[in-house]
DNA sequence: TGGTGTATAATTGTATACAAACGATCGTAG
DNA sequence: CTACGATCGTTTGTATACAATTATACACCA
């Protein structure tokens, strides 16, 4: 041991062996998706054995989704007395909006130095921005969501704080089910990619002041247009 | 039914029916406690038989526990290959610190108008901070440590914003096992309550700007101090 | 001697089965 | 007719049991 280990180290990027993820993970995820495209509806009552029916596994992991879910506020459960869907009124869109400025405006505080020091990590917003991009043009809202969570949850990857990390995707999924109730239009389409590379620059730049006014005006802007 | 309601309500403050938690939650608070009393390790393996037999539960349970504090970024889990407790240097305590402040000030910005509106809520705060002292008195540092995290969810349960709530609730997670690491003595007693009454006469003042200074200073008064 | 392949043990992932608690419905007494 | 109480069905909480995957140790071959 210590002795073949340069072999072959640092020759891909990263190289991440996405294992599997659990049927929990999964179920969790589903059901996120679930309430965003509407098929399950905020207040609804969750039996656990039709939902495990309907993702086809047994309530051992769906039962683990709901408590992770739980944990994250997705859904709220009473002890012996069922699980239900939280409701999203506007005053939660507002405080969701709130507490997402609040987060990243700490991740862009402490990214934007190392984006400064490593300028070959906004390959990865890049990378990023064009996949939304070509999920814009088509209309892909679903993907275009998911790649828009993707690229703040890159910036705190690269913050480097576990901690803001952890928090965030418990917001994302908060986020992801607001925008699963937006309107949008090829309008909405054609500003995707340049809202998201003008962030990209002011974090090359390492801006801090205009960076927290655009992540403020970036994420106030879902605010305005909501059913 | 609308009759025989007001035959005495408001009799007390609450009267919450804290229905029995779940096996679940007893157990990712077990473990928690375990982690900030020094039993647990951080980057210990969890074995899931061995702490279900700990626990005195099934393994059921315990896996649920588990579901919930990987989503609250408490312990890391491998699909198929095991669940650490994470890591806890200083640089983490360096992002929870500052995870804290991004998360209360928000909180204490929303909920200080509140207390300003409403006088009587300051009475929930003042009787946290009476546990408080009477904790600190004997030396109970656990007892300490809850009164202080009530003291903080309190503000954000006034603040009627259930994303912040529900994401202090994680980090809460994550500063109980950072206290338990800390070493206090009977100086530290003495100033517990006088600290947080400070803050509680600043929530009742409105005054905005003094409250975000004395919550860094409260919060990175901790960083100072540890083994 | 270093590396590869295989067998075994340990641990996690999942399913099934049972017990307990809750809500609702119906019946009965005042 | 109303209020209380019991019974039943549904749903959750928990335990046990089995399947699948992985790590470890050891033998074998270049």
């Amino acid at each position: 041991m210590g002795t073949p280990k340069p072999l072959e180290a640092a020759s891909l990027p990263t190289l991440s062996m996405t294992r599997s993820p659990s049927l929990a993970e999964q179920a969790a995820d589903a059901i996120v998706t679930g309430i965003s495209s509407g098929v399950l509806k905020p207040g609804q009552r969750l039996v656990e054995t039709e939902l495990a029916g309907m993702l086809h596994m047994s309530r051992v992991p769906l039962r683990e989704a709901l408590k992770i879910l739980e944990a994250q506020g997705i859904v709220e459960s009473i002890p012996r007395r069922g699980t239900r869907i939280a409701h999203f009124n506007d005053d939660r869109v507002d405080q969701i909006c709130k507490a997402r400025i609040a987060l990243e405006q700490l991740a862009m505080a402490t990214s934007a130095s190392r984006y400064k020091r490593e300028p070959s990590l906004l390959d990865g917003l890049d990378r990023i921005i064009v996949s939304m991009e070509r999920a814009a043009s088509r209309l892909e809202w679903i993907d275009v969501s998911k790649a828009d969570l993707s690229f703040h949850r890159e910036i705190c990857r690269v913050s480097e704080n576990s901690i803001v990390l952890t928090l965030w995707e418990t917001l994302a999924r908060h986020v992801f089910i607001v925008f699963g109730h937006e309107i949008r239009d090829e309008r909405d389409a054609a500003i995707m990619g340049p809202h998201h590379r003008k962030i990209r620059d002011l974090l090359a730049a390492g801006n801090a002041h205009a960076l927290n006014d655009e992540i403020e005006r970036h994420i106030l802007r879902l605010r305005l247009k909501r059913k």
